[in-house]
DNA sequence: GTCTATACTAGGATAGAC
DNA sequence: GTCTATCCTAGTATAGAC
């Protein structure tokens, strides 16, 4: 190994370190409120470096988005190892459930910054939460598909909005409670969608 | 009327321009991204003249959930002229997705706002936004307890984050239709929950 | 009560030494 | 590849003339 390639390792290191920090940071602080420092103190690396592996701070949010993609992508691969299609939708609602405490205190990591850089049309990066979102809704209406159900687009709009909605409303009311009783409600849901046989169910 | 009771009535108006203003400039550029002088050219107001009537840019944030308030209060008002509590609900559902464009475009006012000021903890504004969306809340559920369905604090979580999580799809996805559809989604559960007798429908 | 001018600060970004 | 010092802009807020 050479000098320079010892070097991109140690550089490669701390660039996931900043994007891992961005995700986190901006995820608890919101974009806005978020400064270069704010990022560069999470991960333990000099102010001015940052610069070095992000010529801006636009450059940082993408990367935090980059990370919550790949956060969903390792999820839902632990997830596709279950062989029933509901039973993936069911731990899918589980794993949200599991993170109440961080949803009433910060929101979806990804709803919120979809949200706010809605707001930010500026540097162009206003659409890109969405096509994280959209991940999720596609492989939510893969499995919807797959257990032979009509409309499986507009149920994963139903289930991902019930997740984006619950979140939102535990984050502004402050209760994690929310989170688990609407989860309860949730799974209920797929359940009655599933032994209704025809599907016709009218839930929202 | 006294030059002074004339002159407060002036004030007033410039007041209520600029509250108006701001519940509009902020549900579409965001409260961070707004300054003090946009909301002023908004209202048609000189900027150092704002300071007269708002002391700091938190209290004209505070201003916008007030209007947002009113607003609400106002439309709940017209919706409680009809007989029906399951006709007021499904009203209301017309309305929101009467405001789809809009929705799709710069999200939920109210919900845009909670997500902001939840990241915005210096000024104690960060639950202010919640108190709004309460506002919402207990009304739905008065609606539900009038059906006779059984958990209608449940119900209206439910109701009133399908109506959240709908909106900030609509708006990550810029796409009007999933107001559309997911509104039509919602009347027929609230259809399904009213015929349903028991109320024991699982739906979510 | 209305408006102008300006003080002050935060924070993004850059130059350039090492 | 790492870090310091600094420039520069934007935006809140105030002082004070009218």
């Amino acid at each position: 190994m050479t000098d320079s390639t010892r070097a991109s390792a140690r550089g490669a290191g701390k660039r996931r370190r900043l994007a891992a920090a961005a995700a986190a940071v901006l995820h608890r602080q919101g974009a806005e409120r978020t400064t270069i420092a704010d990022i560069a103190a999470a991960a333990d690396v000099p102010v001015g470096n940052v610069y070095y592996y992000f010529k801006t701070k636009d450059e940082l949010v993408q990367a935090a988005l980059a990370e919550h993609a790949g956060n969903l992508a390792e999820l839902t691969g632990e997830l596709g190892k279950l062989p029933d299609p509901l039973r993936r939708l069911k731990a899918l609602v589980e794993a949200w459930v599991a993170q109440r405490d961080v949803a009433a205190r910060y929101g979806c990591p990804t709803g919120t910054l979809a949200v706010e850089l809605d707001k930010r049309a500026e540097g162009g990066l206003d659409l890109e939460a969405g096509r994280v979102i959209r991940l999720l809704l596609d492989w939510v209406e893969h499995q919807f598909r797959d257990l032979g159900l009509p409309d499986p687009e507009d149920l994963a709009l139903t289930f991902v909005g019930a997740y984006q909605g619950m979140s939102l409303l535990a984050n502004a009311l402050r209760d994690p409670e929310i989170m688990t009783r609407q989860g309860a409600r949730l799974t209920r849901w797929l359940d009655s969608l599933d032994g209704g046989g025809t599907g016709a169910r009218p839930a929202p």
